[in-house]
DNA sequence: CTTCATGCCTAAGAAAATTATGTATACATT
DNA sequence: AATGTATACATAATTTTCTTAGGCATGAAG
């Protein structure tokens, strides 16, 4: 378990799709929850994490809200209007990455 | 068309196994391959390409071969033993990240 | 004679991770 | 009292792996 490898360029899309469910959440809890989804098999480390939600932040698909909890402070994340926008495409993209893959990876599918 | 991202991290599985089916394949054609089994849903640019083709080769996965052909060069690449090997994990690896993945998409599915 | 297809290549730069730290609180264990 | 683990944020250096942009050469088609 936790070895399944994290391909660069789905972690802002995985980020986004559990921030379209949960409303909101902040980073640490994203972790924990890509764990149990995942079953053990995807560990989000805090290096990447951090670094893709403040660029997310910054391209105004997240809005950011600090909330002081048990003496920790906390930043809660939720989805603009344009990161719903932008969820929406990074799905498809996700979906058509995978058919693409897949009619690579079975080319006797392809035949014409 | 021709518009499906590339992920990072998938082009040389895509190498190893298109080779796993052609026995030797030489870098133009894997490019035109490419594009006729994702119909035309995925490019392979060559400067992708080579560089990761000569990695694998260091690597110990591939062998090339230089023929000439119509006063052309092409070097012909093709798996060796280990390179065979390598397919395979690769390829579950890339399955499971498939597998995560559409875990993660469709967290519904995952209610314990 | 210019363009397109075939066929190889590399260099500069960007993107997006990994790895390794650092800070701080709180609780449990030794 | 000291150490470790969990929670919670963050950044810096480095590595991996692309994209973009170019270069070189042959041969056919226009």
């Amino acid at each position: 378990m936790g070895n399944s490898k994290l391909y660069k360029g789905s972690l802002s899309t995985i980020i986004l799709k559990l921030l379209s469910e949960t409303e909101k959440m902040y980073g640490y809890e994203i972790t924990q929850k890509v764990k149990i989804l995942s079953h053990g098999e995807l560990t989000i480390t805090e290096g990447a994490l951090y670094p893709a939600l403040h660029k997310l932040e910054a391209e105004g698909f997240l809005e950011v809200e600090v909330v002081k909890v048990d003496n920790r402070f906390r930043k809660y994340y939720k989805l603009t209007e344009k990161g719903a926008t932008e969820t929406t495409s990074k799905l498809e993209e996700l979906n058509d990455y995978i058919k693409t893959m897949q009619a690579l990876m079975s080319p006797s599918f392809n035949l014409q």
